[in-house]
DNA sequence: CTGCATCCTATACGATACTG
DNA sequence: CAGTATCGTATAGGATGCAG
């Protein structure tokens, strides 16, 4: 057993799923991995179906575990954008693979889906 | 979006999480990927943790969604192997990479886990 | 625009007992 | 040994309204 941060993991791939685990983390993560930087409102409008709760939620958790972090632009009116950080970054390969996974699952099944146009309203 | 047995997807990220999301999923899948062939109580005891509903259910799933396969070795007793499926073998560079991940983030924090061995009771 | 608070629901998950 | 059924709980997730 691995103990970190009041929780206990069975594996390092456990560890791993602490920080990337449920319905929204890796959207977002791949998001910002594709787009770069993006606003609070852009992300929340190319993930049909987020609640501002979950993602204001998952954005704090996401940064608190360091993957990502924020520059405040203006104050008023108050604009942010998002960001990869270097930890964000190191997890590239995993968005990529799991993107293109999926593309070639959806190709393989003959699934509508449109290339090079990662998201879907 | 994406409409795929039922449900709606908004990027295939997203799709690749339907088949590998939750709590367990990616935890068999890389227990099968690393010790190739494994009874349920193999698994069932190598995961620390998982109820006997939960691991019968994604089994299920898992085979359902044709990512493993299943051996009945012998009828009396009853006795079978599961390991990964052609297309669940396609998935092992995420396993992989989400392993050694959490093995570099448990170095970089130096956090106790047994080297080469993944797995912890 | 960003983002939190409240309240509510769905479902993922877990303990246990039981069957072939 | 390999599962399934049942029931109960915890938490993830969602709708909405409001505040800086």
């Amino acid at each position: 057993m691995i103990t970190l941060n009041d929780k206990t993991y069975t594996c390092p791939v456990d560890v791993t799923l602490g920080f990337i685990g449920g319905k929204w983390k890796l959207l977002i993560l791949f998001h910002l991995h594709y787009f770069t930087k993006k606003s609070y409102a852009e992300i929340r409008d190319n993930l049909p179906g987020i609640s501002e709760k979950m993602l204001s939620q998952q954005l704090k958790e996401l940064e608190r575990d360091q993957l990502i972090e924020k520059n405040v632009i203006t104050k008023k009116p108050y604009r942010v954008e998002y960001y990869l950080s270097t930890e964000g970054k190191s997890l590239a390969p995993l968005y990529e693979f799991a993107s293109e996974w999926g593309i070639a699952y959806l190709k393989k099944h003959d699934i509508d889906y449109i290339q090079d146009q990662h998201l879907y309203k």
